[in-house]
RNA sequence: GCCUCGAUAGCUCAGCCUGGUAGAGCGAACGCCUCGUAAGCGUUAGGCCGCGGGAUCGAAUCCCGCUCGAGGCUCCA
């Protein structure tokens, strides 16, 4: 059974004709009512008695929440493609009529085409939609899910001097990407028509692929690609623990049905892949907050812990986001989020948490590759919280250093009061959110976390949630994205020298100077560099090329001249002419630019000819 | 969820409109060449033309249905 739920404030209708022989005799005159919930239903086959019994249930206990006890049953066929007989739909809407003692009921004519005209309300939960079927358990849409749209938003541009703007007389001419992402989020809208070039580039670099076997948004990462997402998840830990996280791992499953998560449910909008085992409703986590939260409730902590840091990076969290908006890198089901929870005593210390956290996110940022014009800031908060913290705001602004997009809600509707976050615009004109963090006021005392305060009474702690980089796999988008971009104006792409799969490729000219490039090679690998040997029978120029196509920074041809002499030729990316270097200045000038960064050692094999052809 | 497009060799695709022996490039295997900064040459192997039905003497090609995939829209703390 389907079931369109709307709070009215009046609904009115006129049954026009029968559309069916067996439609129910009746007067057809025009019916008026007001202050009522109308239900549209279509009956769908195989519902019995136990459907329009827990349908009825799932009616009254969404009408008790809002306060109304009139309700109107509606047969409604176009909201199914399997509709149940006439005569069935017909005897369980009646069963649902007579089944309900505690509402004034009334029923729509069965089997007669009407004209309506209805007026719905605009609060949050006006509009539901259920379906029930029989046995199992009904999939519910998250009140929240639907809620969510009609929060009322105030769209604005604040300048680093604190001044806020309006978005549509704001002057955008040297900020274009901002005013990308003013329109995207105020509009919501932006048509293309080709996919974006990351996908293209994530594959035929041997990065990750999509795996048909697998649900739509889990992707497979080939070797290159897990060895970029671990020199990641490596420098976003490292940087989050240099700040004071302690690291932790929790669980990727719960019980749905505890207290805990039911509340969260009704607050925060996720469609999530749900797990039965044994009886157990389970669902894979979407944020690593659950298992944070549980796990500091059983801290036994005082305000001179605080504030306390908890981490992970979670390798998965998962959204069954819509298949619609899976491409590529972007937006995944299953991704790997670096999540960092601060328990802070107050408000004045989680606000001081949060400028740290700020800065530590531009760090991070700065670190993964991207410079101050590849990210537009937006930021955003209720009315209230911006009221009493003006100076906070500005502040941050002002760190960002340039125009920031702002979002003021009348009314606090999420468990945030403010929240920013770093959103890079692709090469489609697409957002897609890095770094954020937010003030959380409500899932203190919705997991029952608590400290001991001065006067020994204890409290729940406001809890501030960053994520410094955003999804390892969106960094990977957008390190790609960025990477076409230069392409796309004519530059070179390539990937900062620290994540490159690859670091310097030797080739050789002959075959028989391989010994010398291995021991070349040997050498560089003590050196923490990532090195390999083009030892197929190849012509060097075609060994150039395949290592060129790879974007492999540096090139070393190695010919009767280098083994004669001290000097390496060195061709690099970033130069246009080869350049003589020793091999130790070689080693140095990697070194330095790789400096405070993450090293891993080769996840291919040394030899070319040895590898697998992982994609064209 | 809605709309559009697609599915042919390991990969990228042509062939389809106008029905009549299944094509190319790359890659792979084998051989030749032994090479100095972005593609050296040759040979060979490799196909249930997504699945099911229909009309036809005959279907990769036309029609219908299905499945899977992709992109867009919607949505996105």
């Amino acid at each position: 059974m389907r079931i369109l739920q709307l709070h009215c404030d009046y609904v009115e209708f006129t049954p026009v004709k029968k559309e069916i022989k067996s439609a129910e005799d009746i007067d057809p005159q025009t019916k008026r009512l007001e202050e009522i919930v109308v239900a549209f239903i279509a009956v769908e086959e195989g519902d019995n008695s136990e459907v329009a019994k827990k349908a009825m249930s799932e009616i009254s206990e969404s009408m008790k929440k809002i306060g109304c006890k009139r309700l109107l049953l509606y047969p409604y066929a176009h909201l199914s493609s399997k509709l149940a007989s006439p005569s069935m739909a017909l005897s369980v809407l009646k069963e649902m009529e007579s089944n309900i003692h505690d509402l004034e009921i009334y029923r729509a004519p069965f089997g007669w085409t009407k004209s309506y005209n209805l007026k719905v309300k605009g609060h949050p939960l006006a509009e539901n939609s259920k379906t029930i079927t029989a046995g199992e358990e009904k999939e519910s849409t998250s009140e929240a899910l639907k809620a969510e749209s009609k929060i009322q938003s105030f769209w604005h541009i604040m300048t680093t001097d604190g001044k806020l703007h309006d978005v549509s007389s704001f002057n955008f001419s040297k900020h274009e990407n901002l005013e990308v992402l003013a329109k995207y989020e105020a509009a919501k809208k932006r048509s293309v028509d080709e996919p974006p070039p990351h996908v293209k580039l994530m594959k035929k670099l041997a990065i990750a692929d999509y795996e048909p076997a697998s649900d739509a948004g889990n992707m497979r990462f080939f070797p290159n690609g897990r060895l970029m997402k671990s020199l990641i998840e490596r420098y976003v830990t490292d940087k989050v623990v240099e700040y004071g996280g302690l690291e932790v791992e929790t669980p990727i499953m719960y019980d749905s049905h505890h207290p805990s998560m039911e509340s969260y449910f009704h607050r925060f909008p996720a469609r999530q892949y749900n797990v039965n085992s044994e009886g157990k409703q389970l669902f894979l986590r979407f944020a690593a907050c659950f298992g944070q939260f549980l796990m500091a409730k059983d801290f036994q902590m005082s305000y001179k812990n605080l504030p306390l840091k908890l981490y992970e990076l979670t390798r998965y969290s998962f959204r069954r986001e819509q298949s619609g908006e899976l491409v590529g890198l972007r937006r995944l089901r299953a991704f790997t989020m670096p999540d960092c929870h601060a328990m802070c005593k107050d408000m004045e210390q989680a606000k001081q948490e949060f400028r740290k956290r700020f800065d530590l996110s531009k760090e991070v940022i700065k670190g993964l590759g991207l410079v101050e014009s590849d990210y537009e800031m937006a930021i955003r908060f209720t009315e209230e919280f911006y009221t009493n913290n003006k100076s906070l705001i500005e502040e941050l602004v002002q760190k960002h250093g340039k125009p920031v997009l702002v979002e003021m809600w009348k009314e606090r509707f999420f468990y945030f009061v403010l929240k920013w976050e770093f959103n890079y615009i692709d090469n489609l004109g697409k957002a897609s959110a890095l770094s954020t963090d937010q003030i959380d006021v409500e899932n203190g005392e919705r997991y029952n976390i608590e400290f001991i305060d001065e006067n020994n009474k204890p409290q729940h702690p406001i809890i501030l949630h960053n994520s410094p980089s955003g999804a390892i796999e969106r960094v990977l988008y957008v390190l790609l994205e960025k990477a076409a971009k230069d392409q796309k104006e004519g530059q070179k792409p390539m990937f900062p020298l620290w994540l490159a799969p690859t670091q310097i490729r030797i080739i050789p000219v002959k075959p028989e100077f391989l010994d010398y490039c291995n021991n070349l090679a040997d050498k560089l690998t003590e050196n923490n560099i990532r090195v390999d040997v083009d030892d197929r029978n190849e012509s060097v120029g075609k060994s150039i090329r395949d290592a060129e196509t790879e974007w492999i920074r540096y090139i070393l041809v190695i010919g009767e001249k280098e083994i004669n002499a001290t000097m390496l030729s060195v061709r690099d990316r970033k130069e246009k002419d080869p350049r003589n270097l020793t091999i130790e200045q070689l080693i140095s000038e990697i070194k330095e630019e790789n400096k405070g960064k993450p090293f891993l050692r080769m996840n291919m094999n040394r030899s070319v000819a040895k590898r697998p052809q992982i994609m064209v």
